[in-house]
DNA sequence: AGATTGACTGCAT
DNA sequence: CATGCAGCCAATC
């Protein structure tokens, strides 16, 4: 526990600060986190561990969409979460980000 | 220290 | 709408 959290931990406290019913695009994220690129997000979220509190399921890409983990019914899983959340999807399997987006921890 | 990879993004074809 | 290419930066080998 160092006072200065590695930039993967400060992702893991930023994602979770996303309210429930509200998602955040890699993009926002990185750049909330200190201006690193979406990559390091979306491999942060690849390395969260199972079972800490980073509601990794919030986090989409840009295109307002889940990511295509490949294989496995993980993005679905994560599509479920997220209506269980109250996030609408589109006819498309879309998010409405003009609504959902979240604003970050200034709301 | 160098090469490879990745739950990304944007533009071009 | 599908595919390709380049830019991006940290983790990993």
């Amino acid at each position: 526990m160092s006072p200065i959290p590695s930039l993967h931990e400060r992702i893991y406290e930023l994602v979770r600060q996303i309210p429930a019913g509200k998602v955040a695009t890699y993009g926002q994220i990185a750049r909330l986190a200190g201006g690193c690129s979406a990559r390091i997000v979306g491999y942060a979220m690849a390395g969260v561990p199972d079972g800490s509190n980073v509601p990794w399921q919030r986090v989409i890409n840009s295109k307002g969409r889940v990511s295509p983990r490949g294989e496995g019914p993980g993005s679905l899983i994560q599509e479920q979460i997220l209506r269980e959340e109250g996030v609408q999807f589109d006819p498309t399997g879309k998010i409405d980000l003009a609504k959902f987006c979240w604003l970050g921890p200034a709301g």
